[in-house]
DNA sequence: TCAAGATGATCAG
DNA sequence: TGATCCTCTTGAT
């Protein structure tokens, strides 16, 4: 679930096992060879995340840059590694632990000055208390581009993906095709809250649940339902079925290339 | 066994 | 806007 609550978890993860201690590092499927040999024996310093970048220091300098994309995946776990299975492009193995990394869009090598570039691209960050919302909304507020369009885009909002896309606006009752010019201030700050409170649970709790507990199943009278990404919600992948708040028919749609889910009930355009 | 689809981003036109 | 890359899972055949 590559959205910016994984890389945090996946941060804190990586921090908790391996930080403080030389590492070995490998690159099994052999597409990272270089960037592992380079770091590998050394003390791994500190992981970060940054929306949905990770950035991994070493004690002599470089870091490794991942991104996992849509299809990524780090798995982290305790004991000692068994062989690689599959496509690994990178093992990292500890006095306890190790992690594999498979699929990831990016895996690099970079220093510090390249990592500033990076975090220099990205927009409010709601899972960093220094964000500052107000820019993003500026960025938006000037904008004829799709609301939904918008919440997508890495150098508005660092972090958020199709999930908290979908929910968010969902919660916020706002047409994901509403123009960002269309946008007030107190909407967005309640969007904005919104998402900050969502990812933080998402965070604690590694799922993405959304319903509000007036909306649960049982105060519903319906069954309970855990998707497939690990959590309950309104629109998210919920094409053809009823809103859980008025009944009516989710939708869905692609929108730069991406899928929109949203009520057209719940969710009316203005 | 094979094709499609997926929580992302970039590049060419 | 569409094509492309990355890997794995799921469902159809």
């Amino acid at each position: 679930m590559p959205e910016g609550h994984t890389l945090y978890r996946l941060a804190s993860d990586l921090n908790a096992l391996f930080a403080c201690q030389p590492v070995e590092v490998t690159s099994p499927q052999g597409r990272f060879s270089d960037g592992a040999a380079a770091v590998d024996g050394h003390v791994l310093e500190v992981a970060e995340s940054a929306g949905k970048h990770l950035f991994i220091r070493f004690d002599h300098g470089p870091i490794v840059h991942v991104h996992l994309g849509l299809i990524g995946a780090l798995a982290i776990q305790e004991g000692v590694p068994p062989p690689a299975v599959g496509a690994v492009r990178l093992r990292i193995v500890g006095r306890t632990a190790y992690a594999d990394l498979r699929g990831a869009t990016t895996c690099e090598l970079i220093d510090a000055d390249q990592m500033a570039v990076i975090l220099a691209r990205l927009g409010a960050d709601p899972l960093r208390p220094d964000a500052d919302p107000d820019k993003a909304y500026a960025r938006i507020h000037k904008s004829t581009k799709a609301v939904g369009a918008l919440l997508m885009d890495q150098s508005v909002l660092a972090g958020v993906g199709n999930i908290f896309r979908a929910e968010a606006l969902f919660r916020a009752r706002l047409h994901p095709l509403t123009p960002g010019v269309k946008v007030s201030k107190r909407r967005w700050e309640r969007l904005w809250f919104d998402l900050v409170d969502l990812m933080d649970y998402g965070v604690q709790t590694g799922r993405i649940d959304t319903v509000r507990p007036e909306h649960e199943p049982e105060a519903m009278g319906r069954p309970a339902r855990i998707d497939d990404h690990g959590g309950e919600v309104y629109v998210y992948r919920r094409a053809g079925q009823p809103c859980h708040v008025c009944g009516g028919l989710i939708r869905t749609r692609l929108l730069e290339g991406r899928n929109l889910f949203w009520c057209p009930t719940c969710q009316r355009r203005r």
